[in-house]
RNA sequence: GCGCCGGUCGGAUAGCGGCUAUUCCAGUGGACUGUAAAUCCACGGCCCAACGGGCAUCGCAGGUUCGAGUCCUGCCCGGCGCA
């Protein structure tokens, strides 16, 4: 009996997307749904009964964090990542691999591209980054230094394994290598050839049944790589697949599309790190079922509010008497109560109050849209949803 | 009137003889996609043959000096103290 059930409601007429139901041991999400990130066991600002609130159905933490701190055992010893975060909802966990690659990489100074380039760049050349202190991969696992404390740690497929089994979240994903999509195709092989190797080693040290394993497909933008990791990951026993690589825009689309147009249809597809909400219209078209993401999250603690008409930047003078709601129509409970006016005095002031009813509505904003989405594929309307949408918000 | 202290980018500050005058706040613009992010970056006087360069600038005016925001003199303004 597997840990998870996936049913398909309905598909999007000409197009690989569907809209169903994932039925896990801690409750069933309707999909497509986004997820948001409580790294360390909590989505930064907000209680379990808030994210309930504003429609959230899961949250993915991070086995890299988890395992530093508090340290898994803690989190096995709680009744695991649900009881210990006290939220009665399926949760997930990303196996560490993103941190190997992510570790390092300093602070938003440059857009997303210019860093992946640059990881690029360092890889090919090997020169010594940031990144490469603190991490080093090779055909067994990682070592990396925790940013915590210097201290060095060690992660294998099998140890990722042994983590996220003790945290104990419904979905689990195989120990992957996320590298920059930039990379020239025989250095993107080869740690295509590294992932798939450890998928399997993932797969081998699960011991729980009653926790789901995704397996993760790679392969940066070449289609070919893709295909193949598609095919490879596809074919292996995984209860649900993640689509990994922190993306290019500009290949996103058709990498999607290719990938999910073999994987067997029906299993589960997260597309993992992406939350920008055009993206996941594309995304969910082309057969995504979960997205998780920090962007909302961040976006809101840094003071930018997404809306139907686009974002907007609270901090902004122009909002200081502004005494309408933080969106107009929005039905969350930040803008229930509050005006952009008081928001923006938050900010200003750096009242924690702020970054809580920014995180609010953000997560409201983009679960209530994916929800719409969904509820477009079953009336069958998607294309116009997605066409009418996108033409205000990307104005 | 005398004495003391002080006048540096919108505000607050650092600098007290030496190369591109510091930092913070406010302002403007930008970034953020499996979270080392309640964070980070840029701009902020004028001019140009402008992804670089030039000229200014530290209350005002002189002076000393190879060189002055920094020292000296006078003036103006503010604060405090004493008459």
């Amino acid at each position: 009996m597997p840990a998870i059930e996936f049913t398909i409601e309905k598909k999007i007429e000409g197009a690989l997307g569907r809209a169903g139901a994932l039925k896990t041991p801690h409750g069933e999400v309707r999909t497509p749904a986004f997820v948001p990130v409580g790294t360390l066991a909590a989505v930064k600002s907000v209680t379990p009964e808030e994210l309930q609130a504003l429609g959230a159905q899961m949250v993915l933490a991070n086995t890299y964090h988890l395992y530093l701190q508090p340290g898994d055992e803690t989190v096995a010893k709680a009744g695991g990542l649900s009881e210990f975060m006290g939220w009665n909802g399926p949760t997930m966990t990303d196996s560490g691999g993103f941190q190997v690659f992510s570790l390092g990489f300093g602070k938003g100074k440059k857009g997303v591209t210019k860093v992946l380039r640059d990881a690029a760049t360092a890889h090919e050349n090997d020169t010594a980054t940031e990144h490469t202190k603190l991490v080093k991969i090779d055909d067994e696992g990682a070592t990396f230094t925790s940013h915590i404390d210097g201290t060095t740690h060690r992660f294998t497929p099998e140890r990722s394994i042994a983590i996220q089994e003790h945290i104990g979240a419904d979905i689990i994903f195989a120990f992957d290598e996320c590298t920059s999509p930039f990379l020239p195709h025989d250095s993107m092989k080869a740690s295509l050839e590294r992932t798939h190797r450890w998928a399997r080693e993932s797969l081998q040290a699960k011991r729980r049944s009653d926790q789901a394993l995704f397996g993760i497909v790679q392969g940066g933008r070449y289609a070919d790589l893709r295909e193949a990791s598609a095919r490879f990951i596809g074919g292996m026993d995984f209860d649900g697949f993640g689509i990994g690589g922190s993306f290019d825009k500009n290949d996103m689309t058709s990498i999607v599309a290719l990938v999910n147009g073999i994987l067997p249809e029906n299993k589960p597809r997260h597309m993992l790190g992406i939350g920008e909400v055009e993206d996941m219209f594309e995304g969910i078209e082309r057969g995504i079922d979960l997205f998780d993401c920090v962007l909302p999250t961040r976006l809101g603690r840094n003071g930018t509010i997404l809306t139907a008409q686009g974002k907007y930047d609270i901090c902004k003078k122009e909002h200081a008497e502004s005494f309408a709601p933080i969106e107009e129509g929005c039905g969350c409970y930040a803008c229930a109560h509050w005006t952009k006016a008081y928001l923006h005095h938050l900010f200003k002031a750096k009242e924690l109050l702020g970054y809580r009813l920014a995180t609010i509505h953000n997560l409201y904003f983009i679960v209530h849209v994916v929800d719409a989405i969904r509820q477009s594929i079953l009336d069958g309307t998607f294309f116009e949803y997605k066409k009418r949408f996108l033409e205000t918000y990307l104005r």
